[in-house]
DNA sequence: TCTGCAAAAAGTGTATACAGTTTTTGGCTT
DNA sequence: AAGCCAAAAACTGTATACACTTTTTGCAGA
């Protein structure tokens, strides 16, 4: 009942703030342009960002518990290096979710659903096309993400988001690049036995994905990157 | 109040203040000592736990990340209740998570993991022998995050523990405390299936006994708990 | 030149202060 | 007496201040 609130230009909403932050330094990792093991300072952000170190501080902590960086007790915090181990762990979890997924989307997922996906297929293919990285990366994972909440089960698709932002900071370690155009093909060949209504083709192509992108990891070593003026730019 | 917890197995582990607020919390929602819907006004938690405010809003941040706890805008923290739609999706994932876990598990557990898993239920039971509510829960919560690091997966065991905890919220509401005696059975259930190698019964065991659980739930009503002087104590 | 150590700089961890918002309180009108 | 508006209290959101820790710097001695 009491709306008292006229004030349409709440624009710098509390806790959206903080929020925006998270993003930001999420998409920053995500997109490769914060590097594995870069220290983040926490004066340099908030003065990147035109706040003081409160805002970043609850920024970096939830950061922390997505998994993208790691705290060190008085040392500061660092954008994650995922081992070699954590990323198979990552990747045994999320074959149990999407295989499961896959099965039961098959089972009850609607043409028009059926069609969202398509679309999202399509435009995963017109990322890789144009040569548009930063896309692609958001698009492929986002296509596991929207199948998650097609299915009606945010809560499966919250931790499939996270699972998967932390896959995009382990093959930014580990995968060459190309693999990730043939990550658009499995996903084609996976709605394809989706349509087919072929429950058992699609589990199967949808773990045989996940098997696939998790072989083509490998161990090379990258240097790091502390400068986050340039990276945020 | 028992602060004696240093744990090393946590990297993540930002200032240990924070952390076992966090786990002071955690403990209070899920057993029961704070109702869903509660506030949890910052200035009053940090009186009770002899810190400023920063830390608390800190510990109240991870909270609100596990989904324990709600926080609105510029209104405050509340103990989180969860929805019956959102505890089918909770319980959904959990499905497709044990359900292969305990696939892997029965393939390749060792004898010794195997032991430590009948320990834990033989502690189960004691525990609703003795009619020691927060102790059972705990355990019988714990039963599910062991199989997952008795796996070498942690990733898996984080992740399922949080499930879990937001599971002990949802059970709190919905579901009659006599109900939770039976998990205890149920474990003992699916691990002699695992002894007896008996893959496929061990899965159909665990998705029975998940699919059991939250089909005792009920849709009745709580009241509200503010008294958090109380409730930690 | 290289090593070791102390002082300074930088950075994190926590508390406090302050501004804006929400909730409560108390009185005034109908 | 009930309802409504205004002032006050309480609370959240953010910035700043300060203590303590880590890292860097600079200099003395070998």
């Amino acid at each position: 009942m009491t709306s008292p609130s006229k004030d349409p230009r709440n624009c710098m909403d509390t806790t959206t703030a903080t929020r925006s932050i998270v993003d930001a330094l999420t998409k920053a990792i995500v997109e490769h342009r914060l590097h594995p093991g870069s220290k983040l300072a926490e004066q340099k952000l908030a003065d990147h960002f035109g706040v003081s170190r409160t805002l970043v501080r609850q920024a970096l902590f939830q950061l922390a518990q997505k998994r993208l960086i790691r705290m060190e007790p008085a040392r500061g915090a660092f954008v994650a290096t995922p081992s070699g181990e954590e990323a198979k762990q990552v990747f045994a979890v999320r074959r149990m979710l999407e295989a499961e997924m896959t099965r039961n989307f098959v089972r009850n997922a609607t043409k028009a659903q059926i069609q969202a996906l398509q679309e999202h297929v399509a435009q995963e293919k017109a990322a890789v096309q144009r040569g548009d990285v930063a896309g692609r990366t958001d698009l492929l994972g986002d296509f596991h993400v929207r199948m998650a909440e097609l299915m009606g089960n945010p809560v499966l698709g919250q931790i499939l988001g996270e699972l998967i932002s932390r896959c995009s900071l382990i093959t930014l370690m580990y995968q060459s690049d190309n693999a990730a155009e043939h990550s658009a093909e499995d996903h084609a060949a996976i709605l394809k036995a989706i349509v087919a209504k072929d429950e058992t083709l699609a589990v199967q192509l949808m773990e045989d994905h996940l098997s696939h992108v998790e072989a083509s990891l490998t161990l090379d070593r990258k240097l790091p990157n502390s400068d986050i003026a340039m990276a945020l730019a």
